[in-house]
DNA sequence: GTTAACGTTGACGTTAACGTCAAGATATCC
DNA sequence: GGATATCTTGACGTTAACGTCAACGTTAAC
């Protein structure tokens, strides 16, 4: 069995592929967040740094800061369930999860609201006045009345 | 029918209510996002006022910067749907709606690993050299494994 | 009538997450 | 061997979302 040479990545390509910027990496390693192999100066990625990039840039989506993804990331790495207790490390764990499910939570009500208001206004047409009223009952709208 | 006197709110107060401090409120009053009523110089605070409120809060939880909040309660008060089209309304709520379908795939996706990784935890246990093993395997954990 | 509590408007400070240079090393192409 | 491309490390700039004063007005209590 030989080692597959896996490829490896620039800091270009690798930014490129994820739509960030070189910079944005950069800055993530200062963070903490990824520590790419180096040959000399040059920074080397590899796959499992594709993985850890895209897991880092999930966590940003979904609302994270980069202190708490280097938290989770550290929670990941068991570098801090050495140094701490594996009860900690769980609660955090379970914390974040809860705290998740409370924002999905949010996302829903925001999205069923969103979509309420677009039936709403495709129920809507222009009365002569230039007003918005509802097709059906010719109701006006006031400030406010959707939310 | 007499109007009930529905009662009203300082900025003390709503911000007290809400666990934000006054000066979240002027800010977001000079984002243009609240306006309430003046008495002299002072801010009154109504039940609407409360509703937005609310709404805000919780589009800033969901992740939204305080713009996209503002053009999102353009769209629900009209005033912009006066000015554009119905259609470009429509879009862009629509538009909104896939991001935030898109953010909740997002978290049901890090909730998962999350909770698999606590799995992980609870059957994982220190071998004698002081690295984490798992109970049943034996098999170490080594960095980005997880991940 | 003055102290206290609460309100107001500036205006500058702060933090996060990069952007945006500048200045230099290194490698490659022709 | 000079141009070009791509990398590096500082280091300062920027934007968002407020925090944090300062300086001042206004009611309510005593």
């Amino acid at each position: 069995m030989r080692k597959t040479a896996s490829h490896t990545y620039s800091i270009n390509e690798l930014a490129c592929d994820y739509g960030v910027t070189p910079r944005t990496l950069r800055h993530y390693e200062d963070q903490g967040l990824i520590s790419p192999e180096r040959q000399g100066q040059t920074r080397i990625y590899h796959s499992k740094d594709r993985v850890r990039l895209a897991w880092i840039l999930r966590a940003k989506r979904v609302g994270f800061s980069l202190h708490e993804i280097g938290e989770m990331l550290d929670l990941y790495d068991l570098g801090d369930g050495r140094k701490t207790q594996q009860s900690v490390t769980l609660e955090r764990c379970r914390s974040r999860i809860s705290a998740l499910e409370a924002q999905r939570d949010d996302i829903n009500a925001t999205i069923d609201e969103l979509t309420e208001f677009c039936d709403l206004i495709s129920n809507l047409t222009r009365a002569e006045n230039g007003e918005w009223v509802n097709r059906e009952t010719g109701e006006p709208l006031g400030p406010y009345s959707p939310i």
